[in-house]
DNA sequence: TTGTAAGCGTTATCAT
DNA sequence: ATGATAACGCTTACAA
């Protein structure tokens, strides 16, 4: 291994001297920078990590934590983090929590004296236990980021869920569909909260409410079935697994999509315009999203109260269509004020 | 931030007795080293990691390098890394080179200074590219593992590529299928070169090669076209997101699968149990092969030169049925001996 | 502008 | 079994 001595030795300084050319610090005559800079590249010199790590207690690396790499969301998210983080010279520590929320917390603290700053997309995540990984262990402002969700005492990056909600029932209510229903995701994420006060606001009358259910294919599954006996000619799903699973039993029990039953999934994954038919999604910038989460970190400003919520985009595809003329496999269950979101 | 002399005078010993007692390690009376875990844990005491790295020139860290984290394939195999490195005590910097083979290179000279092992799944760098890798900056024994690739110099985890393309191909003839076409990967992947050495020796007659084509949904609704120009009622693909293509292509020129066309796809990644059709398509073991790689780094013994090559499994779903009696759109290109593999 | 020297928090060596 | 003490490779006062 060649460290800064050996470095400084070749190009005839201090190790001091080879220290601030190397990190561009002032107070260096343009020769030996230059000499210095040559020994390195000759030597193929490159800074121990740890070594700077222990003196100037910075680590240039963020960590991020997510509760499973395996899924589209948030391997997109992670996708820009990382690109972001290697455009700003930093490496990418990554924990994968495997959907489970207790372990969150014990991710957090390992990775605590790691890293610079920390991402964290954990929907799950009770609120207080967030809380409490905000104030506790990094205390400190600039060291932890919020994507897809929002909390007191620490910036966040997350979407404007509301309009999105709203662009796909108007969408929906244009094509004709008087009942609309929504499959909703698991009652303690912070993003079904906000799809469910936005539906709450739809135009153009009451939105269904399937119930809450598995962010998953097999959610979806689920959930087809009582679109169908509620005579729902139109599904707004969680998120595009729960739409693809939709899709799925709907086929399944031969009825056909975008012609008897309209669907529409929310986040635009990879997999969203693959499919037939091509999923009309409510498109989120993911990867921007992990993006603009690294650059929150090392908050120099009151960044800490920062919320930034981005726009997202309807994009129609091939799952939606004009209402059909009278399909109602069953009474539409609109009169049941328990699952009607006001 | 809680030191190790903080602890070490909370309990009432020197701070080589206390490092001594929280590593485990012999020569510590058991009064001590109870005492010093007592101080640790009331303190809240968390070894700082720099410092460590420095003294015992260790990072319990592990470095992973994948052409795109939002690719299933890849996201697969960096969750199975994550839960082994996790489960070791070890945690993992990962590296998206956004499938950009020049970059790679570059990517692990950043990251070789900071990780003990680097297990790479860079299936597009160039074999010369990848010697020098395994030769120069790693040249200690297990600090580089290979994923889904073979190389001389190190270990690797691959799959059993041979096996499934027979699998595949005997499942096809087994339904009748005459003409069989292969939608091939990249002329660089060297699991590409594989599938097709095994098509050559594949029985019940000549493979129809259809071409090298982006890894893709794009290079899958390109093969599709090309297909039905060759008449192939079977279509075995390079990987899943090729065969989500080819489907596509196929429902999009009214040509049904599977019973016009029969599709096969490659990796078994998430989605291609949740199309419709669902995927018949190749099981290959991808979080188990991260699993492996990470337990092939700190290479003992001779690991250096170990290959597992893991089992894989087709798994019959829907976009596979019995030849139909005779469909033709024109006539079979068969008699040509430059699109055979022989 | 440059160099000397003092750490950063641990672990490892060497006495005791 | 325990405790000084010297590294580990780097940055940064502080001097010059």
């Amino acid at each position: 291994m060649v460290t800064l001595r050996e470095v400084a030795r070749a190009a005839g300084v201090s190790p001091a001297t080879a220290s601030r050319a190397l990190t561009d610090a002032p107070h260096v005559s343009a020769a030996n920078r230059e000499q210095v800079a040559r020994a390195a590249a000759s030597l193929g010199y490159r800074p121990h990590p740890a070594a700077r790590a222990l003196t100037t207690g910075t680590t240039a690396t963020v960590g991020l934590v997510v509760p499973d790499l395996a899924n589209p969301f948030f391997a997109a998210v992670a996708k820009g983090v990382q690109a972001r983080a290697r455009e700003t010279g930093r490496e990418v520590l990554v924990a994968d929590t495997d959907e489970d929320a207790t372990l969150e917390q014990d991710v957090v603290a390992r990775l605590g004296n790691r890293v610079d700053g920390l991402v964290l997309c954990s929907p799950r995540m009770p609120a207080e236990t967030l809380g409490s990984v905000i104030s506790e262990a990094l205390a400190a402002d600039g060291r932890v980021a919020l994507v897809n969700r929002e909390a007191p005492g620490a910036p966040s990056v997350s979407f404007d869920i509301a309009d999105g909600v709203r662009q796909a029932v108007d969408h929906l209510r244009a094509l004709g569909h008087e009942t609309v229903a929504y499959a909703g995701g698991p009652r303690t994420s912070w993003s079904d909260a906000e799809r469910r006060t936005a539906l709450g606001a739809a135009a153009g009358g009451a939105v269904l409410d399937l119930g809450s259910f598995r962010p998953t294919h097999g959610g979806g599954v689920q959930a087809a079935d009582l679109a169908l006996a509620a005579g729902a000619t139109a599904v707004l799903c969680f998120n595009d697994l729960v739409a693809l699973g939709v899709l799925a039993r709907l086929h399944a029990r031969g009825v056909r999509a975008p012609d008897d039953v309209s669907v529409v999934g929310f986040d635009d994954v990879a997999t969203a315009a693959l499919v037939t038919p091509a999923l009309t999604t409510v498109a989120v910038p993911l990867a921007r999203a992990g993006r603009e989460a690294v650059d929150l970190l090392g908050g120099n400003a009151g960044a800490a109260a920062r919320h930034r919520r981005l726009p997202v985009e309807l994009v129609v595809r091939a799952s939606t269509a004009p209402a059909p003329p009278a399909f109602s496999p069953s009474p539409p269950a609109r009169t049941d004020p328990e699952v009607v979101i006001r």
